[in-house]
DNA sequence: CTTAAGTACTTAACATGTTAACTATAGCGC
DNA sequence: GCGCTATAGTTAACATGTTAAGTACTTAAG
């Protein structure tokens, strides 16, 4: 059997916990975990989401997404409120206090993802990301975003089973 | 802010989502979580092991490799007797059922990891796997880790007093 | 021998991952 | 309206992730 350790699952595991190994102390020192900040970041770039697009772009499942927004509710850093237009659906924005806390902490993210960048190298770190994103869109995705067809991948080897 | 979504962290977690989608179910079908999974497989290659070697070969913290060896364990798929030579050790290994439930998953798991590598391509995963390991290996490093960029810039621009 | 420091593993507490089942609303056809 | 199906979100149950504290053994100094 082909090793386990060389494997990309396990490829992929390690390398995002040596790109998070610093980010967790820091969100920590603020009270968040990785999750929460992820939902917090997504937010920050909206007035208002419902669940699905919240989960969706923070790549969380429903059930997960449902105990951290109760959370971030409690904690004063999250507001809540049901859709005019549909019933079904929960609408969520930052408070001013989620607001604050967000301006704090991506000036650090920031500083921490440069250094990442630093590390490894500009150029490397793109392509990696775009192999990345070429990996995803060609095994398919199931937090995809985008539901047209890939119009532009120029780099994936596209279908090979066809 | 850059965008989250295009985020390193973010790209490796989608990809590795989009690597697994496929396995948990399998597992599933067999009665093992991907941990329980990854821990067998490791034993699979060994006669006996410690926690700690399993736990960096399976990529899995302390806690969580104490939990999931109880459970396999009491599912007689995995013997624990202590180390003769330090007592503080425990070794663990496969029982006889175990070992045929890793020959029963072990070429079905091989047979989804095949078509990951068709889909993708063989030239694309190798690039990929191998700029996997170049990244955690310049972002594991210790040095890299320290405040001080790489060589040619001395410390005269910080502080002084190391 | 005795004690202090270190190591290997476990336990505890809380948060999230994962699957399945559940509730409430929406949309459709009759 | 009524019933059917689909969707959005939640709850439940169990497993793991994460950090901190605890236990048992080992090692080395005194």
């Amino acid at each position: 059997m082909r090793g386990l350790e060389h494997s990309l699952p396990m490829q992929l595991l390690r390398a995002r916990e040596a790109a998070m190994i610093a980010f967790r102390p820091m969100l920590r020192r603020h009270g968040l975990t990785e999750q929460q900040w992820r939902v917090l970041r997504v937010l920050a770039e909206y007035p208002a989401l419902d669940a699905g697009e919240l989960a969706r772009r923070s790549l969380l499942l429903a059930p997960s997404l449902t105990r951290i927004l109760q959370h971030l509710e409690s904690a004063g850093r999250v507001r809540r409120h049901r859709d005019p237009c549909d019933q079904r659906r929960a609408l969520f924005a930052l408070t001013a206090t989620g607001r604050r806390l967000f301006n704090r902490i991506a000036p650090e993210s920031e500083a921490l993802y440069a250094r990442l960048e630093a590390v490894f190298g500009s150029a490397a770190l793109l392509e990696l990301t775009q192999l990345l994103q070429d990996f995803s869109a060609a095994v398919g995705d199931p937090f995809a975003t985008d539901s047209s067809p890939p119009t532009g991948v120029s780099r994936a080897q596209g279908k090979i089973g066809d």
